[in-house]
DNA sequence: GGGCCGAGCCAC
DNA sequence: AAACGTGGCTCGGCCC
């Protein structure tokens, strides 16, 4: 197959694509599926062309024409359908067309992602044509001037080859990919991945809803407790600074960039003070009014930066809604990441959160894992103590200081569990003595204690860590519960920072089972509640995912019943994963997005 | 004036 | 600053 000069046939005349939708749909062989339009975003994009491919030949079809037929063969769920990033599609196809890509989707872009995890990250089409099939493709899409294109309906040969070719190449590639997901064991978690694409694509096309008036609210008393605290800073340093800046008003000019950490090392060089770094640690330690005021500073810039209007700015002018890019394998672990706006790293504080909002006459669903983390830990560590507290339902940090302190459950404060605590989530990362020290202020030799104690208690997670530290090392890999694998690139002995590195990639591979399972769970839960709640045909929509936690907007009157579904299907998603430890779900109705 | 990188900091 | 896993955003500062 000369895949550069493809077969195919360019179909402009209603007729002809009613008869070739009825064929294909009548054949039921498996589809690559591709569109071409003049930009990226679903609800802005002018659709050109829909390409549809058998192995043998390209239908390419004017976007003009009505797509009734098309959209049976492409809702089909016995039809595969094939296709690079599979989301952006299915966002274009149901924003302009209505269609709904129903299951069965392959997307070579996930399955090279799990492929390669921790590799590389050489996901495009441009790569996999190189790569599989010793192709270049050119993808120099600006030469193309898809928007002209758009406006004028030219198509020329050169357009129509490219789209052509973009969806042959689908089929090769996934062959031999799919040969390989075979022989690395990965077909379940391509499988939770591939049927959770429709969901993302879905979370993105709805969006979030925020209270402009109240976020702006918001950021009004920050700017002014900013300000004020920009000035005393300035004040306290005026009499360091030899030179005062005044502008043509009169208004006395800041004598340094507070957001330039250069800049305030040398102010407090002049205050007579050294700082190896500014970052937070060292300046809570620094006893100097500056050194608190600035913290304050940055607390407010950085919430007014991130967080202001930088991310209004984002609010889509059609929908009014905040459409985030959801990431499904965005970090190596296989936890989603979220960008433009990255709505996974909203400020915890209600001032913030309780701006999202669901529309009116809607009510929110939220709805989280409780310490799944640890609970995973519990189940993959086998460690009898561990599995036991979550059995009984025992507060985990309490018993754990119990244990770490030698005295009954009454008897341990504040302090003690919180203590313990922070060595239950350390542990998680892979944490030492030296790191616990300094958050919990103690000398390296209690923070070494401490930590021997804990591992007297729980010595089935001890070894556990242990041993699946060096087998990441060793095998090259980690696994998670259900078998997505996460590579590590090899290290050279030779180099001066191997030991650390080998280090780190130990790290990872206490981290990952953990980090990796959970988000498993959570994309088992997503994809069953999204099929529950469009079966039972629920006037619901899962907006949000934050790693353990899932946001759902809902017609009020519905609310209780989506409240019973989303804790059904978190907890059977749990239970497919989670044999030993039980799984535990808060589930909350809201007017904003709080727990 | 754009690209890149590190510092710093928000989330889980 | 580094002692802890996974990300993204903004800034200063440097380069071309």
């Amino acid at each position: 197959m000369n895949y550069l000069e493809p077969n195919y046939e360019y179909i402009t005349d209603q007729a002809r694509l009613d008869e070739v939708a009825e064929n294909i749909l009548a054949r039921e062989t498996d589809l690559a599926v591709d569109i071409e339009g003049d930009g990226l975003d679903p609800y802005l994009i002018k659709l050109l062309l829909v390409q549809i491919g058998t192995a043998e030949k390209v239908y390419i079809f004017n976007a003009k024409l009505k797509f009734d037929r098309l959209k049976s063969v492409l809702e089909n769920p016995k039809i595969k359908k094939i296709l690079q990033n599979a989301k952006f599609d299915y966002g274009v196809l149901k924003a302009t067309k209505g269609i709904e890509m129903g299951g069965n989707i392959y997307d070579t872009m996930l399955a090279e992602r799990l492929l390669t995890i921790g590799l590389v990250r050489e996901n495009s089409l441009l790569a996999l044509a190189d790569k599989y099939l010793g192709i270049k493709l050119d993808k120099n899409w600006e030469s193309y001037n898809w928007d002209q294109t758009a406006r004028t309906g030219k198509m020329t040969k050169r357009h129509l080859n490219y789209a052509a070719t973009d969806a042959l190449i689908l089929f090769p590639i996934r062959e031999k990919q799919m040969a390989a997901i075979a022989r690395e064991d990965l077909t379940r978690v391509a499988d939770l991945e591939f049927s959770l694409v429709q969901v993302v694509a879905n979370i993105e096309l709805k969006g979030s809803l925020i209270d402009v008036r109240k976020w702006r609210d918001n950021l009004d008393q920050l700017k002014t407790r900013r300000d004020s605290t920009a000035l005393q800073i300035q004040e306290e340093l005026r009499p360091f600074y030899k030179i005062k800046q005044v502008d043509l008003f009169g208004n006395h000019a800041d004598v340094l960039n507070l957001n330039s950490p250069s800049q305030v090392i040398g102010a407090f060089e002049k205050l007579g003070i050294d700082l190896p770094s500014t970052g937070e640690a060292i300046l809570q330690k620094t006893n100097h009014p500056v050194a608190k005021l600035l913290l304050q500073y940055r607390e407010c810039e950085k919430l007014l930066t991130a967080f202001g209007e930088n991310l209004l700015a984002k609010i889509h002018p059609k929908t009014g809604r905040l459409h985030p890019d959801f990431m499904q394998i965005g970090a190596d672990t296989g936890r989603f990441a979220c960008s433009n706006p990255n709505l996974q790293q909203i400020p915890t504080d209600s001032s913030f959160r309780s701006c999202f909002v669901p529309a009116p006459g809607y009510k929110f669903v939220v709805a989280d894992y409780s310490q799944i983390e640890l609970r995973i830990m519990a189940e993959l560590s086998e460690d009898p103590e561990f599995t036991d507290a979550f059995k009984k339902g025992e507060d985990l940090h309490t018993k754990t200081a119990s244990q770490m302190y030698g005295v009954p459950t009454e008897m341990v404060d504040k302090k003690m569990r919180f203590n313990a605590k922070s060595i239950n989530f350390g542990l998680m990362y892979g944490r030492g003595a030296p790191s616990l020290a300094g958050q919990l202020g103690i000398s390296v030799e209690d923070s070494e204690k401490l930590l021997e104690k804990y591992f007297n208690t729980y010595k089935k997670v001890k070894s556990w860590l242990d041993k699946v530290g060096k087998e990441a090392v060793k095998k090259g890999y980690s696994k998670t519960i259900s078998g997505r694998k996460r590579w590590y690139k090899e290290l050279d002995p030779g180099d001066p920072l191997y030991q650390r590195m080998i280090s780190h990639t130990e790290r990872q591979g206490k981290n990952t089972p953990i980090q990796g399972s959970s988000a498993d769970m959570t994309k088992l839960a997503l994809v069953a509640v999204h099929q529950r709640l469009n079966k039972e045909k629920y006037d619901a929509f899962l907006i949000h995912t934050v790693h353990d936690e899932i946001l759902i907007e809902v017609r009020a009157d519905q609310a209780e019943a989506v409240h019973t579904l989303v804790k059904e299907e978190m907890i059977r998603a749990g239970e497919k994963l989670l044999h030993k430890v039980p799984i535990q779900v808060e589930v909350k109705i809201a007017d904003a997005w709080e727990h």
